[in-house]
RNA sequence: GCCGACGUGGCGGAAUGGCAGACGCGAUAGACUUAGGAUCUAUUACCUGAUAGGGUGUGGAGGUUCGAGUCCUCUCGUCGGCACCA
């Protein structure tokens, strides 16, 4: 007999804790006898502080891990941090104390955050971005992409935030208002040396494997957007003076309407083509567009601006000769910094002929076979023929731009293009908090990598840090100096580092065995983690994260994986087979918890106050996990009762039997509710859908809590019935569940149990009721067996007294009859 | 401007084209209790009605269907992404 008690979380979650760890329950081992699953969550930084956020990121992830070992799985869940950063930095700054010993004090913190969640990580298998024994391989993979023409140095314009005093990648310049991801602050522009990635040449691979991976629509979609495919041609023009001008067109169908080309300002030919009378207008205007930032130029709203040049280029298709003038709305960053200007057919376009009074010729016809002049441009790729087109003057647009762009091959005016949006990435960041470049300018050989060999360049640990704005790196006499390793003069080490999303582009292969080959000399030919390991658990099967890193994090890492392929590191195309976003936790207020805002929810206090198998289960309960949703502290309370509920129904039943024993029609009927349980939590668990699978859970204990003090509990039924409860508890609710599982004396953790079998015959129903009605109103239910076919349902329903009344005499015109669902008559 | 997601009780939400509102919160009434912000029982979309019953109802307007929260068209609103990208 289970002695009646209470349900305190603050005893057993502890207590659980210490002895899964102290059984190595969640140790991983390579087990070729059953199938491996890869189950990671984006690993935290560690900002010493442990959100809400993180419990709804990483606890539901944890109850899949679960479900999947109990699935037979042999699942690797691994847990680390993405440890450099510049918080980091500015509190070295603020307080004088060095970034690592920052980073690693929040580390320790938050471990111990992490570990009241009671989740199945293999801690064993840690990794930390910022060990040295890391950075050293993430140093590696920077020389190996070097090596493989992948990283590359260039002075260019690029976007700087003026708080963080680093340059940033594209991709992190969010908003119209041009803001850095991080901090807020609006960019500016500034022309420095920076490294960069060819991500760009991953282009079509990169939108072209979206296919093959079962990723969220959304985050498909907008890396889709972020790369910016857009297929059409270049075709190219030529100056008066004979200089050819290669312009980009998505429509070269429309070729026999430009009247006139556009140069970015910046553009090259600028000056050769520009005439002494145009000379002093044009630097003017080139002057007043640099003067402008992005923002300003990119307005879409902003009136067209330019300024003829002088000169004239030539048609290829037609030989004609139209005018070459310079606006700031062609961008030299995009195709080739000229365009062919078609008013009549490209709304940007006819504004500025609009406004310049240059001629707008139609080339393509509208729908209805129009010709005339056009108040508007007229865009469609559909609808009407090509018209003033030479030899192509008649063709149907559909298609017409395909005929066009072969024609050009053929006579060599131009060439099929694909243009992409998407720049190279960024990475080189002004900051000491990251994985040095390991790279060495000399000024007698140049820019000169390091050996393999001399990996990893170090972070001094002695560094000053000022609030000067500027890397530490800069001034540590110890760190800059250093021997060409070519010629062995004096030289000077790249005080940039690297964007930490390069770190976090492969945390994912160092989980296999962080800091691999540790305090080691590594070589050209090294591997950056165990490859047995490797081959057994790679690639990640379900990835886990917020939609943030859409464009960033959850870009990078596919390109990283893919140059890894390319280096011959990897044998797959994709790094995460399956992934999925979760949403958001709120604040009370249903707004983003924020201190600011004093909504913020501290899970360290709810767990102090309600355990941290109530913690989980609310956030689970809140919604879809995709979906998110506002934290509201009463409703938390309805999962503790749950929990009280089910422990009740463990340690009450049974005390005070009454006499007799179980009615059959009672034992049929648990049987049947426990399977139908089974079978909906299954399904919702396998799908994320933890808030009806704890629903589905609820109701079950619901019945088990109603027929406690009754008969049912000598029926082998309910101890079937109330371990079963157990396991499917335990994903979600692992400390509970492996309490009560040991007080109903099972000896081995609930947590190493086979998951239960449902089945569809004992879910059954007994009978069904079958809803009748007339013109689609309800008007009468009926009880009949399950299967019963549609004709007696039909027969059924209309000897029905009611459903006769409800037909007022009228004869039935149609009727539909649905087995096990309802008949429709139709009078 | 373009693309995408989402609009269901007082609240969070549930519903393979087939009984709208599962489950939970809150609320109301009752039981137990010295007490209750504990626990248990019952009720709880709205209108009407004493009950039975009847009617209405998933942002709005149409449509497809025997049948629509679900599919289609238009529209309004909220949120997100992209945007002088040629």
């Amino acid at each position: 007999m289970i002695p009646m008690s209470k349900y305190i979380p603050q005893q057993i979650e502890p207590k659980w804790q210490q002895a899964w760890a102290a059984q190595g329950l969640y140790d991983t081992h390579e087990d070729t006898t059953r199938p491996k699953w890869y189950a990671l969550t984006m690993l935290p930084y560690p900002s010493g502080d442990l959100h809400t956020g993180h419990w709804y990121a990483y606890t539901p992830s944890d109850a899949a891990a679960r479900f999947k070992r109990m699935n037979g799985y042999n699942v690797f869940f691994p847990i680390g941090f993405d440890a450099f950063g510049l918080p980091a930095e500015n509190a070295a700054i603020k307080n004088g104390v060095h970034p690592k010993v920052w980073t690693y004090a929040n580390i320790e913190r938050m471990i111990a955050q992490l570990k009241r969640m009671g989740a199945m990580w293999a801690w064993d298998h840690m990794a930390i971005s910022c060990d040295a024994d890391y950075y050293k391989w993430t140093e590696w993979f920077f020389l190996k992409f070097y090596d493989a023409g992948l990283a590359y140095r260039e002075y260019a314009p690029v976007d700087f935030c003026p708080t963080c005093n680093t340059t940033l990648a594209r991709e992190q310049v969010w908003g119209d208002d041009r803001h850095c991801e991080r901090c807020g602050t609006p960019v500016i522009r500034k022309s420095l040396q920076q490294w960069k990635f060819r991500i760009t040449n991953y282009a079509d691979e990169l939108l072209d494997g979206l296919e093959t991976i079962d990723w969220p629509e959304r985050v498909k979609t907008m890396q889709t957007n972020w790369i910016g495919r857009s297929r059409g041609a270049e075709v190219t023009f030529a100056t008066e003076q004979g200089d050819p001008i290669v312009v980009f067109t998505t429509r070269p169908d429309t070729l026999w309407g430009a009247t006139f080309m556009v140069l970015a300002p910046e553009h090259p030919l600028v000056d050769s083509v520009t005439t002494d009378a145009q000379r002093a207008a044009v630097d003017a205007y080139k002057e007043e567009a640099t003067r402008l930032d992005e923002i300003q130029r990119a307005a879409t709203d902003k009136e067209k601006t330019g300024i003829f040049t002088g000169g004239y280029a030539i048609n290829p298709v037609n030989d004609e000769r139209i005018p070459i003038w310079i606006a700031d709305y062609v961008m030299m960053g995009y195709g080739t910094g000229a365009i062919m200007a078609v008013p009549a057919h490209d709304e940007r376009d006819f504004a500025f002929a609009r406004k310049f009074g240059i001629e707008i010729r139609r080339v393509i016809s509208g729908p209805d076979g129009a010709t005339g002049p056009l108040e508007a441009a007229y865009g469609s790729k559909s609808e009407g023929e090509l018209v003033n087109s030479g030899s192509f003057t008649g063709t149907p647009v559909a298609g017409a731009a395909g005929k066009v762009i072969a024609w050009l091959e053929e006579t060599g005016k131009g060439k099929a293009a694909t243009n992409y949006r998407m720049r190279d990435w960024l990475f080189s960041r002004q900051r000491m908090w990251g994985s040095p470049i390991p790279m060495i300018h000399c000024p007698t050989c140049g820019v000169v990598p390091v050996p393999y060999e001399d990996l990893p360049v170090l972070l001094p640990d002695d560094a000053q840090f000022l609030p000067t704005g500027e890397s530490p790196l800069k001034y540590h006499e110890a760190f800059l100096h250093v021997q060409c390793p070519k010629c062995g003069g004096d030289a000077e080490r790249d005080t940039d580092t690297m964007d930490t999303f390069m770190c976090s582009s492969w945390y994912q292969y160092a989980d296999i065995s962080p800091n691999y080959l540790p305090g080691q000399t590594i070589h050209a030919d090294s591997m950056p983690w165990d490859p047995e390991k490797g081959r057994y658990w790679l690639p990640v099967d379900q990835y886990t994260g917020g939609i943030e890193h859409a464009t960033m994090h959850l870009l990078y890492t596919r390109f990283f994986t893919k140059a890894l392929r390319d280096i011959g590191l990897v044998n797959f195309d994709e790094p995460m087979v399956r992934l999925f976003n979760q949403g958001m936790v709120l604040g009370t207020d249903g707004e983003k918890m924020s201190k600011s805002r004093g909504n913020v929810v501290n899970p360290d206090d709810m767990v102090d106050r309600y355990g941290a198998d109530t913690v989980r289960g609310y956030l689970m309960f809140i919604g879809p996990w995709d979906q998110g949703g506002p934290w509201d502290p009463k409703s938390i309370e309805g999962i503790t009762r749950f929990l009280q509920r089910a422990w009740a129904v463990v340690t009450d039943a049974a005390h005070n039997p009454p006499a007799g024993e179980p009615s059959a029609d009672d034992v049929r009927m648990l049987e049947r509710k426990l399977h139908q349980t089974i079978i909906k939590v299954t399904d919702d668990i396998g799908a994320f859908r933890f808030n009806t699978a704890i629903a589905a859970l609820m109701e079950l204990n619901n019945m088990l809590m109603k027929y406690k003090e009754t008969t049912l509990p000598k029926a082998p039924i309910w101890d079937e019935a109330v371990d079963s409860l157990l396991l499917l508890m335990a994903p979600i609710f692992p400390h509970i569940s492996e309490e009560l599982w040991h007080l109903r004396g099972h000896e081995a953790s609930v947590h190493v149990q086979q998951w239960p079998q449902g089945s569809a015959t004992k879910a059954q129903e007994a009978m069904v009721e079958i809803v009748v009605q007339i013109n689609g109103k309800i008007r009468e239910r009926l009880q009949v067996a399950p299967g019963t076919s549609a004709a007696a349902l039909e027969a059924e329903a209309l000897a029905n007294a009611n459903v006769l009344k409800w037909m007022d005499g009228k004869a039935a015109r149609k009727v539909i009859a649905v087995p096990d669902k309802l008949v429709n008559v139709v009078v």
